[in-house]
DNA sequence: TTATAAAGGATAATCTTTATCCTTTGTTAT
DNA sequence: ATAACAAAGGATAAAGATTATCCTTTATAA
């Protein structure tokens, strides 16, 4: 059970009890969406409300202290920040893989094709994982 | 002004004069949210119902006919369906842009890395388009 | 034409997310 | 350690988004 007091605190975040459990959470599970983050905070705050869950949710966003995963037919999740990478996502049992992808030929040549300043590059794939295949 | 009659019925979608209107409002505009596609809508249909607006664009996506394309931080835009491709948003403007890039390479590396059987790729830009930076 | 399943409109119901208000608490400075 | 205070939590209302229901209308095929 890692301690997130400081890297709350580094984002201009409070460390609370809640946020250090949703901290948890999000490490443990690595990515997960409002519904699963509820119930398992429920758990360990008996009477936590629910706007408690959006409200740390759209800070730790503005803060960038965590990122929205967003995935094709399906709800957001959520993830700590983390080095910059892409996402496998298996339609399944829906769970959520990093994966670390050279991209700076494709994203070269999409600046190229578009004349567009990209300052972020959104990349998931949907499939089968190999436990489910 | 396209008439859809016939590609709405190769999807099993009866041709009505709504559906024919959504699909030259998505066809006109390229990519279009659920609110910009109503006010559309509403102009020549003026008791057009918002529910009407959401059935269709469930059915249509159930049988392939449009797609949703979910955008970082934005709603999901609905377009029709097309070869596949990648696309690129502009965080000024709000503009919806394709664009074909070669993706086979960092589709199989990611087979290889992951062993997932990889049936679709949801690639999305954010930047700064031409004309606004 | 006619028959009929499906679609549209109106509206209620059901989520989902945010706002409000008051109490509690984490943090900083004594 | 204590006090001060802005910020956070909980309860709940409000607002927003999406879906369900019910009845009328219509597109399609026989
Ligand atoms: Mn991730
Ligand atoms: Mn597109
Ligand atoms: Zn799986
Ligand atoms: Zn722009």
């Amino acid at each position: 059970m890692i301690d997130f007091t400081d890297e709350l605190r580094l984002h201009n975040l409070k460390a609370t009890p809640q946020r250090l459990a949703m901290s948890d959470a999000m490490y443990v599970n690595g990515h997960i969406n409002i519904d699963a983050l509820y119930l398992i905070m429920l758990k360990k705050f008996h009477s936590i409300s629910l706007a408690t869950i959006y409200k740390n949710i759209n800070l730790m966003l503005e803060n960038s202290f965590i990122q929205e995963v967003k995935i094709p037919q399906d709800k957001s999740v959520y993830e700590l920040s983390k080095d910059i990478h892409s996402h496998l996502v298996c339609q399944k049992c829906k769970e959520v893989f990093d994966i670390n992808l050279e991209l700076e030929t494709v994203l070269s040549e999409a600046q190229q094709q578009s004349g567009f300043k990209i300052c972020k590059t959104s990349l998931v794939f949907s499939g089968i994982c190999k436990k489910c295949q």
